[in-house]
DNA sequence: TGACAATATGCGGATATACGCATATAGTTC
DNA sequence: GAACTATATGCGTATATCCGCATATTGTCA
């Protein structure tokens, strides 16, 4: 119920931010784009050990990036809010005029919102 | 000239968004907001170091976050791409949802956006 | 209860990051 | 050239992060 300072609210946002800063834990909230996925099912996704993959969702879980749910004998994630893929969305867009002006393959940098497509 | 692999842009991608997930980065980033500035000005404008602040922008230099003009002196940087302030507001929008079910005083959520904005 | 499946976590090592202090570099002006 | 200003960087330290391996926890079913 506290007011927080300013700072802190940056501290936060930094956070949250850091949360996204990690391949394996960009591979596992794409892959939860269009549907809630069990832990096995995500690790298989991203090609990661299932121990890694469930440190990762613990991350993403106590920065509120992802939800977890439990289904008997699994712990099924999913996005906490679709604007998240927005701004990664839009994080790679700006990457892909990067790309673009440093001369990579400039067909790839228009494409690389639909290589995140591509599960 | 060459096709990076998924992996590969997951990892520049993760890069791009790590540089995001520091408060005093951010600040910078928020700083940058209207016009260029100095290394001088913008160590003012948060609050740290000379030396931390230069360094900080070097790193955001590196992942093509902000850029950086001579002018005698003088360094001016500059934001890259203004949808990176569009990616770490819709960021933020997230948070304060985040912080309003916590309980978090629940007017500060919804004005984060403005905390961003004074200066 | 015991055997089994899915998920989480303790531990250790390698690597990365943030920071301050002091110093180096680049540019201006005299 | 020397003196000065603005910015960058080398170095050391403290802390955090990523990862795999093994093990613990949680839940199901017979």
């Amino acid at each position: 119920m506290r007011k927080p300072t300013r700072d802190e609210v940056f501290r936060l946002h930094a956070q949250f931010c850091k949360a996204l800063g990690d391949a394996n834990r960009l591979l596992i909230i794409v892959a939860l784009r269009d549907r809630a996925r069990t832990v096995g099912e995500i690790s298989d996704a991203i090609g990661a050990g299932q121990s890694l993959t469930s440190r990762h969702l613990a991350v993403l879980r106590e920065k509120g990036l992802v939800r977890a749910e439990r289904d008997g004998n699994f712990v099924r994630y999913s996005l906490a809010d679709r604007r998240i893929l927005s701004a990664i969305e839009l994080l790679l867009d700006v990457l892909a005029v990067q790309l673009e002006r440093q001369g990579t393959h400039s067909t790839v940098a228009r494409r690389l919102r639909s290589v995140a497509r591509a599960s």
